[in-house]
RNA sequence: GAGCCGUUAGCUCAGUCGGCAGAGCACCGGACUUUUAAUCCGGGUGUCGUGGGUUCGACCCCCACACGGCUCACCA
């Protein structure tokens, strides 16, 4: 109480619980000397899930005696009964009742498990399986050992773990009491689990390059920095597996792959989180339309993996199933704000657009440059079934080989759905001449406050003077496809553990 | 980085005009041999996010800060 002026530390009702139980745990081991986190191993010999598969056949008020089931899991809920016992039990995929008797499993092991078992304790059990009067499969037990003690409550049984700040920082506790959470943590697994069976059938070959360099290249982004004690340098954490990936295409590598962390050093949404998952793909001898077919395949194989092609995402349906829509920018600009970029010829006369349709200009903008923001401005977000737009502005992709037909163009496209880029591919710059006056146009850019152009990577330049044969490259953002296959509405839904400030 | 909203028991949430801080579940003690949000009897476990201010008196009003959420900005 507030009037409780002594100088003992208050004891905060948390460290109450805690203590409660620790105090049980010491009454158990003095009484019983049976302390429960020495237990080494208990041989589960079946999950819960095989239980109700194999024994849903059982009819009401009987069992299966010659079962032998031995299992555990985790303690959800009791229901103490005197002589009896119903318990909740937990394991990854199921849940099963318990039927404890005073009667069937003896004085001494019933007396043990009703005083010393508690919520959130997990437990070994053998037993036979039968199913209730009231027709629930439950699981009769001979025997049951405990297996470790939880020294916290577990949220509330019914209204579960709501606290989105609890659930992302003690992500452990969310899964105990959110089943459906590590459900889309399997899937997000099995998505990411296809992707490397679609690249490895096409004979591509997955490496590793690295996380940590002197030089984050690739991508338009800010990097993390970082500092090597024992070479004394400053390093940054990748943006993009890119140029890695393109110099082993030039080193003789056929086709490469990269699944792995990008870190990038920008805000925070429910799009964006500052590491996120990329898969990065580069194919000697194949273009961006090839690409555009391996989206497509990689896409629909993720779809038939956790689920159908036609998904709801939000209370929109998306629709997976190929082909995706093929459209270029100049197009869909045209379809969306009725300004044709096919008829300007001179940035004054875009610029002058632009003002019109209410963007706002610094000055010095290209045409090319405004076509990207109108293309922003008014398609993106209008992109919910999966599209593929083509026709990026030379300008804006310092990476990809020119359109022949047109060189302000690339040949290249992004690939949207729900209004959010989730892949982007084209067909590589191996021009190490123009890659050079490239990577120096970025520079300019930097040195007019772009924080987020393009380095200038002199390796990179040197490797394609070794000669890249014509190469398609190919980047996909996992996160958000596990997003719109989960019909997760935040990034953070679909990471383990989402970037967080310290609360403290 | 900006704006708006939120923060009350382990969890889910009420709360008042400024006048002793509430419920359900969980938890603790007891009863109960087929319950399932078990039931019955007894127990409230709290620095009302943190720090200031106003006031006789603040969970409530004011200011600042922290963390979170949403909307922007930046981006994939």
């Amino acid at each position: 109480m507030s009037s409780n002026n002594d100088n003992q530390p208050h004891s905060l009702p948390e460290e109450e619980i805690l203590k409660q139980r620790m105090d049980k745990l010491s009454r158990l081991r003095e009484e019983e000397g049976y302390d429960p986190f020495i237990v080494q191993k208990w041989d589960k010999q079946h999950d819960l899930r095989y239980v109700m598969e194999n024994f849903a056949h059982l009819e009401e008020d009987s069992g299966d005696e010659s079962a032998e089931i031995v299992t555990a899991g985790r303690v959800m809920t009791i229901r103490k009964h005197g002589k009896a016992m119903f318990v909740t039990l937990a394991d990854e995929y199921e849940q099963l009742q318990l039927y404890f008797q005073f009667n069937a499993m003896g004085e001494e092991n019933y007396n043990f498990v009703k005083k010393w078992v508690d919520t959130g304790d997990i437990i070994g059990i053998k037993g036979h399986p039968f199913r209730t009067r009231r027709g629930e499969l439950t699981l009769f037990v001979k025997e049951c050992k405990l297996l470790s003690k939880a020294m916290r409550p577990l949220p509330e049984k019914w209204h579960g773990l709501k606290d989105v700040e609890i659930r992302y920082r003690q992500r452990y506790v969310d899964t105990i009491a959110n089943p459906d959470v590590r459900d889309v943590f399997r899937k997000r697994t099995k998505i990411i689990q296809t992707f490397r069976k679609v690249l490895d059938d096409h004979g591509s070959l997955e490496v590793e390059t690295p996380i940590l360099s002197v030089l984050a290249g690739g991508a338009n982004a800010r990097p993390f920095e970082t500092y090597h004690n024992a070479l004394g340098l400053e390093m940054y954490m990748r943006i993009a597996t890119e140029l890695y990936l393109k110099r082993l295409i030039v080193g003789m590598f056929g086709r490469v792959y990269e699944i792995g962390k990008n870190f990038r050093n920008e805000g925070i949404d429910l799009m964006h989180n500052p590491e996120f998952t990329a898969m990065e793909v580069y194919w000697a001898y194949a273009n961006y339309e090839d690409m555009m077919d391996l989206v497509e395949e990689i896409l629909v194989a993720c779809a038939d993996a956790v689920g159908e092609r036609k998904v709801n995402y939000q209370g929109i349906e998306l629709d997976f199933n190929p082909p995706f829509r093929r459209a270029t920018m100049v197009d869909l600009v045209r379809e969306y704000s009725d300004f044709d970029f096919d008829q300007i010829e001179t940035d004054e006369e875009a610029r002058k657009i632009a003002r019109e349709a209410g963007l706002e200009l610094k000055g010095h903008e290209s045409r090319f440059l405004i076509l990207t923001e109108m293309f922003e401005e008014f398609v993106e977000d209008k992109l919910i079934q999966p599209t593929f737009v083509l026709g990026y502005p030379t300008e804006i992709s310092p990476l990809s080989k020119r359109d022949p037909e047109n060189p302000d163009f690339t040949n290249r496209f992004e690939c949207f759905i729900n209004g959010c880029e989730i892949a982007n591919a084209f067909s590589e710059l191996n021009d190490p001449m123009d890659q050079r006056e490239r990577f120096e146009d970025q520079l300019k850019k930097r040195e007019l406050g772009d924080e987020e152009a393009h380095a200038f990577d002199e390796d990179f330049i040197n490797a394609l003077e070794y000669g890249l044969p014509p190469t398609g490259g190919l980047g996909m953002g996992i996160d958000r496809i596990v997003m719109f296959l989960t019909n997760s509405r935040s990034i953070r839904d679909v990471i383990l553990f989402p970037a967080m400030k310290p609360k403290a």
